[in-house]
DNA sequence: GGGAGCATGTAACGGGTTACATGATTGG
DNA sequence: CCAATCATGTAACCCGTTACATGCTCCC
């Protein structure tokens, strides 16, 4: 993951996810498992992907046993829920790992970038429909970036702002890729077969 | 993974990695999985990650008892090199997967980003430098595919010397990215304190 | 009353990594 | 001859997903 590969004593070694998680919690609010989940869902799924809400439990719970969490039942409220908060050990540790932990190369997972390498063997207008398609939902993501960041700004989250907004950026580039990309496939037709 | 839910009945349900091995072979070569890994890690690695040489072996035994793939000991050589290629129903099945299957939307984990975007508990200079240390890497990356590329278009690969053009220019919008990034912090930096 | 969303969790599984082991071949 | 690279593989581990189970609460 984008760990440390030496451990450092100022934090413990944790997945990226669990580094997420508490950086949800950084912002000083009391959430419960389900509110990270849809905060996670329209901020850090933007760039970092979001986790299922199994693991987001699981992982709470080991952030609880190190201290780094507390929790308590939703006052009032009979419910299950339960609501947490980042403790100050844990503002410790996520500082320590901002300052000395490796970021690594940003991981990519491009399926149809490895299915139009793979052009010699698709059909040429089913090749194109996927890259439209694709096209297409860089846009909606830009857009919907662009609608996360104005929320960001009005809320004053200023760092988180900077980001979703690069976030806004990556996808209009994505979609102008993708384009492109189309151009380069119909090019290839015209000339002939590979 | 970027498969099917519903399983199709023209090809076994395999991890995209499978896929990627199939289409390395899929343009006529014995290779050894040696080979496919150097490959892996010029090609589709600029776009899709490269798997451990561990994996690597173990799906392709996978794939041999599946008879996508036949494998034979080097000749006149004996070494443990085993040399893979394609079989017609390997042929078969990568189509097939390429007409039916689902790319689902790219995966971005984007260490950095997440970094940033907690921004607010780091430490402006040490940010600044990881973001200049990647802007750098995106560059080195842009290079490198652009050179990958290069050597595509002599071999006459087509189809993926289009998809490294793409990958070069992602690489090159990523650098742009991080410029702006960099000095959208720095804006913020000169307003105030968060 | 009933369905949509809230809220939390368990169990099984698998893909992928790291660490390690082994030995052969090639080049300086 | 010795190091680097070639070449393949095993074993342990864990992150993360899927599928499922449970029950509550709000609102029409």
């Amino acid at each position: 993951m984008g760990d440390t590969p030496t451990d450092h004593p100022d934090f413990p070694e944790l997945p990226a996810t669990a580094w997420a998680l508490l950086g949800l919690l950084s912002f000083d609010r009391e959430m419960s498992g389900y509110d990270l989940r849809k905060w996670a869902d329209n901020s850090i799924a933007l760039f970092y992907w979001s986790p299922a809400p199994s693991q987001i439990y699981a992982e709470l719970r080991r952030l609880e046993q190190l201290g780094l969490v507390t929790s308590r039942p939703e006052p009032g409220d009979n419910r299950k829920k339960r609501l947490f908060a980042i403790t100050p050990e844990g503002t410790v540790a996520l500082t320590a790992w901002l300052a000395h932990s490796d970021p690594g190369p940003p991981v990519l997972k491009h399926g149809l970038a490895l299915r139009a390498w793979l052009g010699h063997l698709a059909e040429p207008s089913r090749l194109r429909q996927l890259v439209i398609e694709h096209r297409d939902q860089m846009r909606e993501l830009a857009e919907q970036a662009a609608t996360v960041a104005e929320r960001g700004r009005e809320q004053g989250w200023r760092h988180p702002t900077v980001v979703i907004d690069w976030s806004s950026r990556y996808y209009t580039a994505q979609a102008e890729l993708a384009d492109e990309l189309l151009a380069d496939l119909q090019r290839l037709e015209e000339v002939g077969d590979s």
